[in-house]
DNA sequence: ATACAACTCCCCCGATTTCGCTATTTCAAA
DNA sequence: TTTGAAATAGCGAAATCGGGGGAGTTGTAT
C-alpha cells in the first residue's frame, strides 16, 4: 500500500486525484491538501510514502516545498505534476531534490504508474521533460569552452605555473631559464590575453581557459 | 511512418527487433547491423530517423558510435538500450548526445513507444535511469561551495576589484579610501587566504569563493 | 636561400607590490 | 566601561613587476 499525499489548490483536480488513488488498488491517499501552510506539522505526523505536488499555489511554491521536504523529510519522495514545462522550473524542482516530473495532461493510469515508479526508487519523468533534463545537463557540464588566444606551449607553461602564483623567478627556475626570458613570455602573454598585469592574466587563465 | 535503423550485436534480438519494427504499424526497419563498422557509409544513404543502439558491441561502442552519429547527423535520434544501468555509461551516453535511455528488460509495446517518444522529440528512459540522471545532475552542479575564509566586507570588495585587476591605487579611488588603506586590507586578505601574492589570492578567489 | 615563429637572454628604469610596524576612530559586544 | 574587531591611515625598505629597447639561436616553411 503506497502512502501518498496530495498537494494542490485546484479543488477539483485534488479531489479527482483522491477518489482515483483511494479507489485503486495498492494505493491510499493520506491526505489532500490546497497549500502548505500546515505541511511540515502534516508530515511529520503521517510520514507518506510519496508526495504529490503542484508547483503553482498560493503562499508557498512546490518548489520551496519540496526543498523543505527534502532537508527534513529525505526518504520521502517528492513527484511534481505541473503545467508548467519551463527550463527554469524543471531545474529549481530536480535542483530541490524532487524524484519525477510529470506534466498535468498525463492520462490517470500513467498518474499511478509514475507513483508506484517513485515509490520503487525511479523517477518518472514525461518524456519532453525528459529530453529537457538532458539538455539542461549536457549544458551545464559542456560549457568548456576553452578560449584559445594562440598562446605557444612555453607561453601555455608559464601562465600555468603564474596561475599558481609563482614569481617570475619560481617560474624561470621551474623551467631552467633566465628569469628575464620569463618576463618576455609574460610580456607576450599580456599581450595576447589583452591584459596589463598578473592579476587580470590568471583571471582570464581561469576564467576562459586552461586551468 | 518512422525510419528506425538498428545497431545489436546479439542476433536473436537483432532480429527480433526488425521484426518488430517491420510488423508494427506506423515503423519500418531500414537496416540491422551487428556493429557500427559501416554505419557512417550506411547512415549517409539511408538516414534513418531513429537509431537503436546497444551499448556492448565487437569494435566500436555504442556510446562512441553515437557520439559520432550526432556529430555528422546532429537530427538522428539515438536511442540507447542495454543491460548496463552503470552511472557512467548513463553519463556518457548522454554527453555522447543520446536521446534515450532504456534497459533491455522492456516490453515490445515499451519499445515502440520509446522509439515513438524519441522521434517526437522526447527522451524515454526507464525510471531507474532516470533516477540516475536527476542523481547525476545533482553531483555535477551542486559543487558550488563557496569556502569561507572569514573576509570582512571591506575585505571582500578589495577582492573582488583585485580580481578585476585592478591596482592599488584604482581600488582605493573607488572605495574612496587612501592607497595604504588598501595595502593594509591586501595584507589581511593575504594572511588569511594564506597566499602571498596578488595572482595567487586571485587565482584561489575564484576556484573556491566569490565572483 | 630567406623568411618567420618560437625560444632564449640582456640592460635600463620607473611604477607597483609586499612586508614590516605603528596608530587612530568607530561601533558593537561583553 | 572595557574589549575587540573593522576600517582607516601612515612610514620605510626591499623586492618584484611591467614596459621599452635590442639580439642571438633554433627549426620549419616558402
Amino acid at each position: 500500500m503506497i502512502r501518498t499525499a496530495i498537494f494542490e489548490d485546484n479543488k477539483h483536480l485534488r479531489e479527482t486525484f483522491e477518489l482515483m488513488l483511494n479507489t485503486a488498488d495498492g494505493f491510499t491517499c493520506i491526505g489532500a491538501y490546497s497549500d502548505c501552510s500546515e505541511m511540515m506539522g502534516y508530515l511529520e505526523v503521517f510520514h507518506p510514502d510519496v508526495v504529490l505536488m503542484d508547483i503553482e499555489m498560493p503562499g508557498m511554491n512546490g518548489i520551496d516545498a519540496t526543498r523543505l521536504i527534502k532537508q527534513h523529510f529525505p526518504k520521502i519522495n517528492v513527484l511534481i505534476q505541473t503545467v508548467f514545462a519551463e527550463d527554469e522550473h524543471i531545474f529549481n524542482a530536480i535542483c530541490a531534490g524532487a524524484s519525477g516530473y510529470i506534466l498535468k495532461s498525463t492520462t490517470p493510469d500513467d498518474y499511478l504508474q509514475a507513483i508506484r515508479d517513485v515509490h520503487a526508487g525511479g523517477s518518472p519523468m514525461t518524456p519532453g521533460i525528459a529530453r529537457r533534463v538532458l539538455e539542461l545537463f549536457r549544458q551545464n557540464l559542456q560549457p568548456a569552452a576553452p578560449k584559445e588566444y594562440n598562446l605557444t606551449p612555453q607561453e601555455k607553461k608559464v601562465l600555468q605555473l603564474l596561475v599558481d602564483g609563482k614569481s617570475y623567478k619560481l617560474i624561470a627556475a621551474e623551467l631552467f631559464v633566465a628569469t628575464d626570458t620569463i618576463k618576455t613570455h609574460i610580456s607576450s602573454i599580456y599581450s595576447k590575453l589583452h591584459v596589463h598585469s598578473g592579476t587580470e592574466a590568471v583571471a582570464k587563465a581561469i576564467r576562459d581557459k586552461i586551468v
